[in-house]
DNA sequence: CAAAATGCAACTAAAACGGTTACATTAAAG
DNA sequence: CTTTAATGTAACCGTTTTAGTTGCATTTTG
């Protein structure tokens, strides 16, 4: 289906942002932790930050940081803010179609897969971003623990963080 | 996200074999009324049939039609048997990551995001092919009626469709 | 054997995706 | 005010996906 990672990406980054919680957490810091490049990162960031999920500071000690709670802030919020088209297509048929079946099969098809894509909206909107914290973090437990060194990647050179 | 069409073909492919219940619909027809090429319909055709939703028989006279009632086949046996990837993707991060949280994150989104996709699933099953029909139908009352004329692209030349 | 159909491989053009470079802009700090 | 650190953004690249298309072998009917 050409599935793109971008969702995942948003996610991971809010993740990360929702840990250093009062700190600036820089896109090549996400990118180190995603495995991406910078710029890849700034760019979903761009659109979080476009539908208010984040705040981005320019300039040196700028970056990105929460602009709400992670238990306000849906999947369903993080996916609606990448501007995914529809994930169905309907091949748009002559209307000039002699029959009147397949003049009506189009419009049929798009509504019964845009409820289709609304289950996936539903299940989106079912869980927070606080909540994968929350999963991320009983696995924790089973593993090494390692605790705040999730964001250590963003306080660095000895930063005095204020603000 | 880059969406396909090819769930929108079979279904509409699929529909028409529906009408024409008895008789060998042929690629080309199911082209002609998609608007698109012969291949691409034999190709989403070969498929569905490898999962015995439609049988296809092969030299003259032959097409395809419906190897199971309408009412018993779901969208999500027509999207399963397409084959298509999951809707998301994590990008694999480096296994040798230093922290626990960064070694957590990504099963904990393959989880979360298959979830999401669950509720795709669970629509497209909540639907068979005969709701679709029905839905079809529906709208032809509103509309000049039409009747048999979906199919009749599929007896042409005054073939005795026996059998 | 001829006609009509599928099966399938191969090729193409266009779009999507992620990565990358380059540079303008902004802000903090000495 | 200059340096440094950061974002914003456009441009480009290589790869993959998608749909369309051609061509041909194969199968079936008659």
């Amino acid at each position: 289906m050409a599935a793109n990672t971008r969702l995942a990406v948003a996610i991971h980054a809010l993740g990360m942002l929702s840990f250093g919680d009062r700190l600036h957490v820089t896109s090549e810091d996400i990118a180190q932790s995603v495995g991406t490049n910078p710029v890849v990162a700034r760019r979903i960031l761009a659109q979080l930050a476009r539908r208010g999920l984040v705040e981005v500071k320019l300039g040196a000690g700028g970056g990105s940081r929460l602009a709400r709670a992670a238990e306000s802030i849906t999947l369903a919020d993080v996916y609606a803010a990448l501007d995914e088209g529809p994930l169905f297509q309907v091949p748009l048929l002559d209307e000039s179609h002699g029959c009147a079946v397949g003049r009506n099969v189009g419009p049929v098809l798009t509504e019964v897969l845009q409820s289709a894509e609304q289950g996936l909206w539903r299940e989106l909107a079912a869980l927070t971003l606080a909540d994968v914290i929350a999963q991320v973090m009983g696995r924790l437990k089973l593993d090494a623990g390692c605790g705040e060194e999730f964001n250590t990647g963003a306080r660095r050179r000895g930063d005095t963080e204020q603000e």
